[in-house]
DNA sequence: TCTGGGGTCCTAGGACCC
DNA sequence: TCTGGGGTCCTAGGACCC
């Protein structure tokens, strides 16, 4: 076995994935600035980058940037299709693969006969010739800095970090590298002279905590430091599951908004259903004219997957938020699926005065589910709450 | 620079319970 | 009757990520 003295996670990283796959398909594209969407950007390949164009910018100043970008319509299904293939390929390296995105995944490497470079070589090759996009990937001792280290190396690129190189490599990097650093957090920082990892590794966990709160100012201080304990997890499941619909300057009437809350909650049943999982809560979602937000929600006692059910509730929201709306110009209504339970789940009915959270009252429940379904039924059991009792999955979740 | 669609996690207050 | 400390759940908002 070789022995990597710990760099053993990568982060592996398609390189302008969108576009990728576009370029890839389309042979006319290659070496050509490429845009993917319309209204915004959702992907550019570098070679509109080199024009300064970026995701998530508006579409009019992206053509002002790069006029001779070809601009096509995005392909969903291309692309979660090109992500299966690699994905195929990352667990035909190793099985524990974390995916983070449609593009992106942590693989741990350790134990494998080669290196973790030589793991890393490989794999991109096998995917630039197996499935014909380009990758990147970053090697390091943790999920924090391998994922640093993509970034950097980005595009097309291998990035080792190397464990006695690892502070040299961190504390010259600009804040916005750390993972949960964004525009907001940058600021505030900035605003305290702090701009390099460095700087924040230099200040007392306790100003971070101050200024950032308990949890981002401990996660941040812990990063900058160089402490990342985390492992890579296999069998993450999603949490929520949503769906939204920009509406552009025009007014909407009710009948309107409610025939697109239809079309929402429709496509979000069958999403659920499809992944034989069920809800029990639902938000709604809602941005305004100057990009305000805000969001209602409510939680039903009894989870579900039926898309009447959750239309009723969207309904009542929207019914609710109706005062807030009032004039002001509403442009995006979306619906988020939250509170997510496996559907094969065998709701529990509990004795009134039993409290779920004691023993007693779970054990005669799972027993019962035993002797009804196999012993080897349950694999989890999930309380929903004091009143609802017991979800058990009879299949793993 | 005026903005899409999909997610994750954290915080804070209130209700409620022991 | 008044009081403390700890916990969970729900709701709303915010920051961040790709």
């Amino acid at each position: 076995m070789f022995v990597s003295g710990g760099a053993t996670i990568l982060h592996a990283d398609l390189d302008a994935f969108y576009a990728s796959v576009e370029q890839r398909d389309d042979p006319g594209l290659r070496g050509r600035p490429v845009i993917v969407g319309g209204g915004v950007v959702l992907a550019a390949s570098y070679e509109a980058k080199a024009y300064g164009v970026r995701t998530a910018m508006g579409g009019g100043q992206a053509r002002r940037l790069c006029p001779r970008a070809v601009v096509v319509p995005p392909r969903m299904s291309a692309y979660s299709a090109a992500s299966k293939a690699v994905f195929a390929v990352f667990r035909a390296t190793t099985p524990l693969v974390e995916g983070l995105s449609i593009d992106e995944a942590f693989l741990d490497v350790h134990g494998l006969r080669r290196s973790p470079e030589d793991v890393a070589v490989r794999l991109r090759r096998e995917v630039a010739e197996e499935i014909g996009l380009p990758i990147t990937v970053g090697v390091a001792r943790t999920k924090f800095l391998a994922k640093v280290a993509s970034g950097v190396a980005k595009p097309d690129g291998l990035l080792v970090v190397p464990p006695d190189g690892e502070l040299e490599f961190l504390r010259p990097l600009p804040v916005r590298r750390l993972w949960g650093v964004g525009r907001a957090t940058a600021e505030k920082l900035a605003r305290f002279g702090v701009t390099t990892v460095g700087d924040v590794a230099d200040m007392p966990e306790s100003t971070l905590v101050t200024l950032l709160g308990p949890g981002a100012g401990r996660h941040l201080h812990a990063l900058a430091r160089n402490r990342d304990p985390r492992p890579v997890r296999t069998g993450v499941r999603r949490r929520s599951m949503g769906s939204q619909r920009a509406l552009g300057r025009r007014r909407r009437s009710p009948a309107e908004l409610d025939a697109m809350l239809v079309g929402i909650v429709d496509r979000l049943g069958g999403r659920l259903r499809k992944a034989r999982r069920v809800c029990r809560t639902v938000t709604l979602r809602l941005r305004f004219e100057d990009f305000a937000r805000a969001t209602r929600s409510h939680t039903l006692a009894q989870a579900t997957d039926d898309t009447e059910r959750i239309l009723e509730t969207a309904r009542g929201l929207l019914a609710a938020a109706a005062p807030m709306i009032g004039t002001r110009g509403l442009t995006l209504i979306g619906l988020s699926l939250g509170n997510l339970h496996d559907d094969r789940a065998v709701q529990l009915a509990l004795p009134f005065d039993e409290d779920p959270s004691k023993g007693g009252a779970v054990d005669g429940a799972v027993d019962g589910v035993r002797e009804r379904f196999g012993s080897s039924a349950i694999t989890r059991a999930v309380l929903l709450g004091r009143d609802q009792g017991l979800s058990v999955p009879l299949l793993p979740d």
